[in-house]
RNA sequence: GCAGGUGUGGUGAAACUGGUAUACACGCUUGGCUUAGGACCAAGUGGAGCAAUCCGUGUGGGUUCGAGUCCCACCACCUGCACCA
């Protein structure tokens, strides 16, 4: 028969649906553990062929984690708030609701027809008020602990559209759907303070196994760093100006100060800004104003700049500096002003080789130079020993450090802080399609929250239906068109009061979700507090490198939220993830990243259809390594799918011999390579190195294929490390062996070690270092037989003849070099 | 700009703690089978050379008996940068 993966993927798929095999159990003694994958946001678009890269590798983990006896909770939900269903709500007028429902359908089709074996049962939904409702509860309860407060911060605003833009619909600084002119507006927006958890969120990083650079790079983007904020005079007025740096060591060689173009020396009010300088700078910082902050760190290389007119004074050494400003420097980071020292920092001496500013050396590096002013093209940012600097010469860069901020703070001049690179999180959007934030403003009481009853047992802050989706020309939410929701009494005063039409961004849904599935139907609780010490944390989540710095840091701060509030039970400690691994990204054929408008995507539904989902399952974790960016090949698809075609193969040739303790016509080679196999795989799948795990079965396959007779003990083995990858064909086979249950219904084989040890080994001969000879030998050869095969070797001798051996190195089971002269 | 990563045949890649560079797969070449082949089977396949041999893991240095692997400097590319998810 042929292989008919079409029709064998079909019915297996219904089968384990109906019994439910995959489906993890509440009640039970055996041990958990908890696989999670990133769920997918539904986009119209369906599947992409990046997603099962995910999900084929947990899944093949939590097949063989059932098959080692574990209770394996794997399961799937949709993050279904966002821009792109509102987007088209707003060019077709079909509610997000509809589209929703309608990609979730495609979506739940699509994933279903690649055969993962998910727990379909606890589906979740972060646009389903029953979630929601917990969302906002999550967020009435940081409100209460003063976790959540309003700011003004600004928002890209088109002009001529009039609506907010997210930072993605602005492109080179204008909006991506009118090309119009954008600029920043200040609004009063909802902010998250995760800045309160900055130092357990770097310091529980010890505790938890994530890959390295995963928590190198969380690290890195919270920033914990020990700053000075130093003031100087400005000449001539009663004002200081406060710059921040982490570099006071180098504060005697500062020759001028920047501002950024927002910062309030320049504010109109003040009009420091001496007269003939003030139309040059206002122009300047009208420019500044449309860039966005991006723009300006990608164009900081250009290096503008303009004289305020002002100076201030170091009154380290009572040098005069004057203050510019430019927009490479930026209000959100330090104090809004930097101190230049253009010696030893190559964008503060682009800037001064531009505007010509002098620079002084005060840092000695390796070349030795000490001279005070340095040449041209000399900027030296290495570390090493000051100079020039008074009190703090021939000290390193370190030791002066300390001692600089000791000696400004006795001084009175500087201040020590601890500053996060980190920011508080912008929590309000004005869209519709997100979770209503359940907030009142009352003119008598001012910012009253919702109750928990309201939000947990009434509709009332459930999405009203609307009738357009666009944003108002205010800047407000479309919410706010709807005057009969938005006009409503005070909780607390029963007086006229307003709701909050702002909503919750994508990322408060996806910030908790894995909490949900651990009991998603409670109506009571956010879930179970047994079930959750049974389950939480999650033992390992896999997600892409592009979710390290926000999805990742947001829901582990709302984790450690719930555990301080004891929603999270303590017994199951303060880390959501134990283990964080990440996936690469799939490429279109020509390297690039897939996109329509590249025209190299792949639909999975295709491949699926031309090859089977065990082919596509095999192909995705054999393209390359798991954690690497692989250009998407159609030619390799079709390897795999011959691989799997020999192994169906093999099943209409074959004889399968029964051999009970022995087998005395099995060469053997196939128990060798079957334990090798074993062994090689069953490490592979741990250490998420699918493709070397796949190229080892298909060297069994090989060798099988040249074999008469095989044992069936032998094959059955081989099915059962082969089906996590491709489940389908190897239960249909498992089955014509004559098994009556599920082949994921047996024990994950082990190997023998005592079969897979080498008797005999090619000894590897070197002559200082380059290989002249390889001589089969005993695996256990003693270094003075070595020597002598080596020297006695016909290839050898020529290369040693007539020189002097200086010493012989020997690796035991492995080589011998002769190191001559 | 800052942060994290990657770089090996014609292509995707393999090489555990420094020890035979190119496993496995694609492609290609030759042959077989076939009415036919985008099916299957067999052999070959880093470069130069008749050969002995030499050269080869982004570039340039270094450490070592020995470097794809370790160290230093550089180049190119990918990802993220806070309102895409």
């Amino acid at each position: 028969m042929r292989y008919d993966y079409h029709k064998i993927e079909k019915r297996w798929q219904d089968k384990w649906e109906k019994s439910g095999i995959y489906n993890a159990e509440d009640s039970t003694k055996k041990e958990k553990y908890y696989f999670l994958i990133e769920f997918p946001y539904p986009s119209g678009e369906g599947l992409h062929v990046g997603h099962p890269r995910s999900y084929t590798a947990l899944d093949i983990l939590a097949r063989k984690k059932r098959m080692e006896g574990c209770n394996v909770l794997y399961p799937i939900g949709f993050d279904a708030f966002g821009l792109p269903s509102e987007n088209y709500a707003i060019k077709t007028g079909i509610h997000p609701a509809i589209t929703t429902k309608k990609n979730i359908e495609t979506f739940t089709k699509q994933l279903k027809s690649l055969g993962f074996s998910f727990d379909w049962s606890r589906q979740v939904t972060t646009t389903d008020p029953e979630y929601y409702k917990w969302t906002q509860w999550i967020f009435l309860k940081l409100y209460e602990k003063g976790l959540a407060y309003k700011a003004r911060i600004p928002i890209n605003w088109c002009l001529d559209c009039k609506i907010g833009l997210a930072n993605e619909e602005v492109v080179d600084g204008k909006c991506e759907r009118c090309g119009g002119e954008v600029e920043k507006r200040e609004k009063e927006q909802w902010m998250l303070k995760i800045t309160a958890y900055a130092d357990r969120l770097i310091d529980d990083l010890k505790n938890v196994d994530y890959w390295d650079r995963i928590k190198t790079q969380q690290t890195n983007w919270i920033g914990r760093k020990e700053w000075i904020d130093i003031t100087y005079p400005v000449e001539n007025t009663e004002e200081e100006i406060v710059v921040s740096t982490t570099r006071p060591d180098t504060n005697f060689g500062a020759t001028f100060v920047v501002v950024a173009p927002e910062h309030s020396l320049l504010s109109l009010d003040k009009s420091l800004v001496p007269e003939e300088h003030k139309n040059e700078v206002d122009k300047y910082i009208k420019e500044a104003n449309k860039k966005s902050e991006l723009d300006r760190m990608a164009d900081g290389r250009k290096k503008t700049g303009i004289f305020t007119g002002l100076y201030c004074i170091n009154q380290l050494n009572n040098k005069k500096m004057p203050i510019w400003v430019s927009d490479f420097v930026l209000t959100t980071v330090g104090t809004g002003a930097v101190v230049g020292v253009p010696g030893h920092d190559m964008r503060d001496f682009e800037f001064a080789k531009k505007f010509d500013l002098r620079i002084i050396r005060v840092v000695v590096g390796k070349d030795g130079d000490t001279s005070e002013i340095i040449k041209k093209e000399q900027v030296q940012e290495e570390e090493g020993i000051m100079v020039n600097s008074e009190f703090i010469n021939d000290l390193d860069i370190h030791e002066a450090t300390e001692k600089m901020m000791d000696h400004l703070e006795k001084k009175g001049w500087g201040e020590r802080a601890i500053r996060y690179h980190l920011r508080d999180w912008v929590f309000s959007r004005q869209r519709y399609w997100g979770e209503p934030i359940p907030m009142y403003h009352c003119e008598k009481c001012g910012v009253v929250p919702a109750s928990e009853e309201e939000v947990l047992n009434t509709d009332k802050w459930q999405l009203p239906k609307i009738e357009k989706y666009e944003p108002t020309d205010t800047g407000e939410s479309p919410l706010a068109a709807i005057t009969d929701w938005v006009n409503t009494e005070c909780p607390r005063c029963k007086g006229p009061a307003k709701r909050e039409t702002d909503t919750m961004p994508n990322w408060a849904g996806s910030s908790w979700y894995f909490l949900r599935y651990i009991d998603p139907h409670n109506n009571k609780e956010l879930a179970d507090k047994k079930k959750l010490k049974y389950w939480a944390p999650v033992d390992w989540y896999n997600g892409g490198m592009e979710h390290t710095t926000l999805h990742l840091l947001y829901s582990r701060f709302w984790y450690k939220f719930l555990y301080d509030i004891g929603v999270v039970p303590k017994e199951c400690g303060s880390e959501p993830y134990k283990k964080r691994t990440s996936h690469g990204m799939i490429l279109g054929e020509g390297g690039e990243k897939m996109s329509k408008s590249r025209g190299n995507v792949i639909n999975p539904d295709n491949v699926v259809k031309k090859y089977g989902a065990d082919t596509f399952r095999i192909y995705e974790m054999f393209m390359g390594p798991f954690d690497q960016a692989i250009p998407w090949d159609a030619k390799g698809v079709v390897g795999v799918k011959r691989f799997l075609d020999k192994v169906w193969n093999l099943f209409e040739s074959k004889k399968f011999i029964e051999c009970g303790g022995s087998c005395h016509d099995i060469p053997k080679e196939i128990p060798f390579g079957l334990h090798k196999t074993i062994k090689k795989v069953t490490e592979d799948i741990n250490n998420m190195r699918f493709n070397t795990a796949i190229s080892q079965m298909m060297i069994f396959i090989n060798l099988i294929s040249g074999a008469d007779v095989v044992p069936r003990a032998a094959m059955e083995k081989f099915l059962i490390i082969l089906s996590p990858f491709a489940p389908h064909i190897t239960e249909e086979l498992w089955s014509r062996l004559g098994n009556k249950t599920s082949i994921f219904k047996e024990k994950w084989p082990k190997y023998n070690p005592a079969l897979i040890k080498d008797e005999t080994i090619n000894l590897v001969v070197q002559v200082n270092g380059k290989l002249r000879d390889t001589i089969p030998v005993d695996a256990n050869i003693s270094e003075d037989k070595a020597k002598k095969i080596a020297k006695d070797s016909e290839k050898v001798k020529k290369w040693i003849k007539g020189k002097e051996i200086v010493k012989v190195i020997f690796v035991k089971g492995k080589l011998i070099n002769i190191v001559i002269r």
